[in-house]
DNA sequence: GTCATATTTCGCCATATAACGAAATATATA
DNA sequence: TATATATTTCGTTATATGGCGAAATATGAC
């Protein structure tokens, strides 16, 4: 029972369900989720750290950014709660304009937003617009 | 999404949780509910209010009893939600040490426990062990 | 009516937690 | 090495919430 307290009480509130949604079928940096938060950095690390802690995010760390996304693991173990979550929250106005929000994101000029396609360096030019990553 | 939350919210309590389990498929009075969960009748009351407000619960009063269970047509929309969370608590040891425990709830003499089904009156002779309600 | 009982509401206390900024850590670049 | 940047950790604060007991409410019994 412990793991599934745990499981409801991270997914119940409102951050991490936009975050939870956002990493659902993409990776992200964690500046780019902060921009889409827009929450302070520390704030979203402990959210993403939380949500690792769980088991609900996977973390791939390169260089000095950290990418996480929805562990392909947790939604094969929790495939009902998932689909009911995603059912329940797709056509949510928060979660629309997060999906749109996450578009400016994506087309973002380098020096305003790490970019972690292109290792997130400023400076060099990066191609926008590239649509989902993976 | 308010809610969404507000469903993980209320769920995501060890209480509440066991309440939902308790009431999953059997009506029970706020007395027998306090029996189980070992809780003063006032904290109780409040969980069972929440879970209530949530859509979570149906209430019938009848009398001075309240007698709540899990909402047919919450379960209906909710389906998947119910299932994985069923899933996830039915061999929990916590969860079967309850349901162990309403036996002996069921089976308590009328002095010591209101007796929903029999309109809860105590004094007079109430025959025991009659198993799950409706 | 009065009394007893089931339930809820209220007030209070202790704990949990979400938020921030500052400091610490880690890594790439110059 | 020194600097810059991404992320995490730490310390603090404000709010939310679970717990209890006491009081209020509601209903049946006498």
């Amino acid at each position: 029972m412990k793991e599934t307290l745990n499981t409801l009480r991270v997914l119940a509130e409102e951050n991490r369900l936009r975050i939870f949604m956002a990493l659902h079928e993409q990776e992200l940096c964690v500046c780019q989720i902060v921009a889409l938060l827009g929450l302070a950095s520390s704030t979203t690390s402990k959210h993403l750290a939380l949500m690792y802690q769980a088991g609900i995010l996977d973390q791939r760390k390169e260089g000095r950014w950290a990418h996480y996304r929805v562990s392909r693991e947790w939604l094969g173990d929790n495939a009902r709660l998932a689909t009911w979550l995603s059912g329940e929250l797709a056509g949510s106005p928060r979660m629309q304009a997060d999906r749109g929000r996450l578009a400016e994101i994506f087309a973002m000029p380098p020096e305003k937003l790490c970019q972690p396609l292109d290792k997130c360096t400023p400076g060099k030019p990066v191609s926008r617009n590239r649509g989902k990553q993976r």
